[in-house]
RNA sequence: GGAAUCUUAGCUCAGCUGGGAGAGCAUCUGCCUUACAAGCAGAGGGUCACAGGUUCGAGCCCUGUAGGUUCCACCA
């Protein structure tokens, strides 16, 4: 016994309730059961420092339709949940906030400082996990996990414990990348290369001891000079032959450097020479290695110039220029100054320059790491979709270089590195040493420096399962299924999981990577609080609701493809749960009129297997291309089917036998409406999961969940071709008749009688057998079916399908020459039709070479069409 | 400098391994028909950027051109 819906779809009443439900019930908690098949998915851990944004509800609602399909089909399925403790990015947000109160970092101490960080982690860890929980994630909560819990940080020593044994893992001193405003290193992929505009200056450079001699240079960061260590010229540069291996007088300071012949010098560039800068230029740290080069750091960390910098010291990088340039400009060796536009390396979180300075830093070493990586993407272990990013992949593993990995901060995973106090003897372990292996002092100090944040989300599929414990969880879930996650993170985490997964578990930590691109504004821009630009998803969801959201973020929407927000598309998808609400409700209020549950296939109609049939066919296409991850082209489809076929076409349909009480056919009608109802609630809960489950418990009181209830599947015994072809002709009948009617202004109140003429025996029984529901939909007061047009009066309006042709007389609003017009229409159309398809059908070439069933295919258009021809002419002759 | 991607109806976008161009919104016409006006029934609107090529057949494959977007890259 049905219950009934409310008259109006709101899902704010039903969203939270349903939702509590889901929780209590413990339907998204996945426990390790050996007799079930596990189906895992990898969520990107939002950082703690997070607000909800529609990036996060887009990802996080591919992973739930992925997961509500995989657990109505039986998996056992998995939705690991957490946060990220997301170092720097949370660090800077805690030093802004004591900033306020006048508090600096430092005053804090270290511990002080990570005790407010903890604090920060329990008031804002738990926000945005309740904002996902109001999008109608079913992700796991009870085994939700922080990058920087228990377990998550043994794991993180345990890797970086193992890397060191290997050597993959060393401490060295090199030219890295530094954030002079968040003060600490950072990696290649932090780096973000914006365009600017900038200056190009020239300086000259005197020869040393050649009066009135110089070698001019060009330059955009003027300041390094004063790390100069060397001119570079090329060796087969005639301009600068004689000069190699001289000296040249180093403007602004007491210093000699030598000129000197090499490679990275280029004739056509520039002036030809180069200052040579090994402490602040990665070029030139090479050419410095190659020449044994000083390398001499002029800067501070918080991008002063150093106390080496003589009367620029403890200037301000940009002050230290515009001065330098000054007094170069009084000395009268500044030369020519261009206006370019060049890239400049920014830190991608705070978008200061960042400045190359020789640091001693850990770094994983990369180039065995990726091989494996590169391997498991390349034969197909791992498949990117959309598969173009394997590109983007494979060329940044193919040209990777170690991984900067220690970061300035304190917020982290402080590096397990312990440095004797008295020989200096590094010992990487897990606690602090008790003995110096090398000297046997008992006192060590432990690395200042923590981890960059993605060496801890790189481990995350097999550290929130126990790893490196051989736990069930990890045994039974991991390797895991799919990651979902948007592009703009390849190459900080999905190729960082995928390399540490098969270092450590020694296999691939997902099958197959789902990118998804960016939400846009409606004007095609990055949503962005510095241009306010960013919708709220929480405002949307309050607006129309979870669902309608969930189903305008996939709607239309191929992977990896960026989207527009606009609000009309949210007001269509709730247009669409409304539609589906109605309906609901219009099925539940007929569904006492009788008792179908004894209704066997043979006693539908038509139109009942029709609509039977077309479910059966979506079952099939849907579940196929949700296997296929192609969830947008799968909701389109179940739209359509809903909204057209079912809702338009079959509602309309069976109306009359739910009204006349006298219908025998009327239970099978309710069997119909009741089965096709719930099969496709089933398809659409992935999409819409609070409307589908509202709707689902109370057209049937005995049913928990359709969270846990059974994917439909496609079955032979619904498929009726034949009926599907009956039913479609008929549908053609009835668009036509509608369409003449439009033409002629008649008002759907005005019904009118209709003939449908046919030769064809097999034609006349189907609209025979389907007359209810035609005369309903066709505005018939009245249907005659006819071998012959006797009987019909001439000035009858008509309109030809394949095999039959209808008639209506109305006598008081033909227009006779209008009839001819648009028969004569017609009849043009189809000539160009069977001209089309004789043109293929004559090309021998077409009948050699095109597949047989093809060849058919044009044979039985163009006998259909040449049929249909014959009517409008003769017709046409009557007139 | 390399690479990817896009160019399809007024707008935003789909279009699966090549087989007669689709949706939503917008526009126009007619309807309050007992689930729904957040609706129903109709209509108009596209040489699928341009030029070649492969093919019986190209929006889809290949080459080139133009424009847009993005990523990567050490350009002093």
């Amino acid at each position: 016994m049905a219950k009934e819906l409310e008259k109006n779809y709101s899902p704010q009443d039903i969203e939270g309730r349903l939702y509590d439900k889901w929780v209590k019930n413990g339907y998204f908690h996945a426990e390790v059961d050996r007799s079930k098949k596990p189906f895992t998915i990898v969520m990107p851990p939002p950082n703690i420092t997070g607000q909800l944004h529609m990036g996060h509800a887009l990802d996080n609602t591919m992973q739930d339709i992925l997961i509500r399909f995989k657990r109505m089909q039986g998996y056992n399925a998995l939705w690991q949940p957490g946060t990220d403790h997301a170092s720097i990015a949370t660090e800077v947000k805690i030093i802004n906030t004591l900033k306020e109160q006048g508090i600096k970092k430092e005053d804090l101490g270290r511990d002080g400082f990570l005790e407010k960080a903890w604090d920060w982690k329990d008031e804002y860890g738990g926000r945005i996990i309740n904002q996902l929980k109001r999008l109608g994630s079913s992700a796991d909560w009870d085994r939700e996990r922080f990058t920087m819990d228990e377990g998550c940080s043994e794991a993180v020593k345990d890797v970086f414990i193992k890397l060191y044994d290997k050597k993959l893992i060393y401490k060295g001193s090199r030219l890295i990348n530094w954030c002079p405003v968040c003060q600490t290193s950072i990696s290649d992929a932090e780096v973000e290369h914006v365009d600017m505009k900038g200056k190009f200056w020239h300086i000259k450079y005197p020869i040393h001891g050649e009066e009135g001699r110089f070698i001019e240079i060009a330059t955009t960061r003027p300041e390094t000079l004063l790390g100069d260590t060397a001119v570079a010229v090329a060796a087969d540069d005639e301009r600068y032959a004689d000069l190699i291996g001289k000296m040249v007088d180093l403007p602004l300071t007491d210093r000699q450097i030598p000129i000197i012949a090499d490679e990275h010098a280029d004739k056509t560039k520039g002036t030809g020479a180069v200052k040579i800068t090994p402490a602040h230029d990665p070029n030139d740290y090479e050419v410095g290695k190659r020449h044994n080069l000083e390398e001499i750091n002029i800067m501070n960390d918080d991008g002063t110039i150093a106390s080496n910098g003589g009367k620029y010291a403890g200037m301000d990088r940009y002050e230290a220029r515009d001065a330098m340039v000054k007094d170069l400009e009084e000395l009268g060796l500044l030369g020519e100054i261009e206006e370019i536009e060049h890239s400049v390396g920014t830190h991608d979180r705070c978008k200061a320059a960042v400045e190359p300075l020789i640091k001693p830093q850990w770094f994983v070493a990369m180039q065995e790491l990726a091989k494996p990586a590169l391997e498991a993407v390349k034969n197909g272990d791992i498949k990117l979709i959309p598969e173009r990013m394997n590109k983007n992949y494979y060329n940044w593993l193919e040209n990777i270089r170690d991984w900067c990995i220690s970061r300035q901060l304190w917020w982290g995973h402080r590096i397990p590195a312990y440095y004797c106090d008295e020989c200096g003897e590094t010992v990487v372990a897990k606690e602090m040493p008790e003995v110096c292996p090398k000297c046997g002092c008992k006192h060590f100090h432990q690395d200042e420096d923590t981890l960059d944040t993605w060496f801890s989300s790189a481990l995350w599929p097999f550290s929130t399962l126990g790893w490196p414990e051989n736990t069930p969880e990890y045994d039974y879930f991991y390797p895991t299924d799919v990651l979902v996650t948007g592009y703009d993170i390849i190459f900080f985490w999905v190729i960082r999981m995928i390399f540490s997964g098969l270092e450590h578990t020694g296999k691939i930590p997902f099958h197959t990577v789902l990118f998804h691109g960016l939400i846009r504004d409606d004007q095609g821009r990055k949503m962005s609080k510095s241009l306010g630009n960013g919708i709220d998803p929480l405002e949307v969801i309050d607006k129309y609701g979870a669902d309608a959201l969930r189903f305008t973020l996939v709607t239309g929407n191929a992977p990896g493809n960026d989207m527009r927000f606009y609000w009309q598309r949210v007001e269509a998808s709730r247009n669409f749960a409304n539609k589906v609400w109605n309906a609901s409700r219009f099925i539940m209020m007929n569904m006492d009129k009788c008792d179908f549950s004894n209704v066997s296939l043979d006693e539908l109609l038509d139109e009942d297997k029709w609509v039977l049939s077309k479910l059966n066919t979506l079952v099939k296409d849907v579940t196929e291309n949700m296997e296929k991850y192609e969830l947008g082209i799968a909701v389109t489809k179940l739209n359509d089917f809903l909204w057209e076929e079912f809702c338009d076409w079959y509602i309309e349909m069976v109306k009359p036998r739910l009204w006349n009480d006298d219908d025998n056919t009327k239970a099978a009608a309710l069997w119909t409406l009741n089965k096709v109802l719930i099969d496709s609630l089933k398809l659409l809960h992935p999409y819409m999961p609070f409307i589908t489950e509202e709707i689902f418990c109370n057209l049937q009181d005995d049913e928990d969940s359709i969270m846990i209830s059974d994917w439909p599947i496609y079955k032979l015994e619904y498929a009726f071709p034949k009926e599907e072809a009956d039913v479609e002709l008929m549908k053609n009948a009835v668009r036509n008749i509608r369409n003449l009617r439009a033409e002629m202004n008649v008002a759907p109140s005005r019904k009118a009688k209709v003939y449908v003429v046919s030769d064809n025996e097999e034609v006349r029984e189907t609209f025979d057998k389907g007359l209810t529901f035609f005369s309903q939909l066709a505005y018939a007061s009245e249907v005659v079916i006819q071998a012959d047009k006797s009987g019909i009066a001439d000035d009858a309006v008509s309109t030809v399908i394949p095999q039959a042709v209808i008639y209506i007389p109305f006598a008081d609003l033909v227009d006779i020459d209008k009839e001819k017009e648009r028969l004569s229409k017609e009849q043009k159309r189809l000539e160009a039709e069977i001209k089309r398809c004789q043109g293929m059908l004559n090309n021998e070439k077409f009948i050699s070479k095109a597949p047989e069933a093809k060849v058919n295919e044009e044979k039985e258009k163009l006998a259909k069409y040449e049929d249909m021809l014959k009517q409008v002419l003769e017709r046409l002759k009557s007139l």
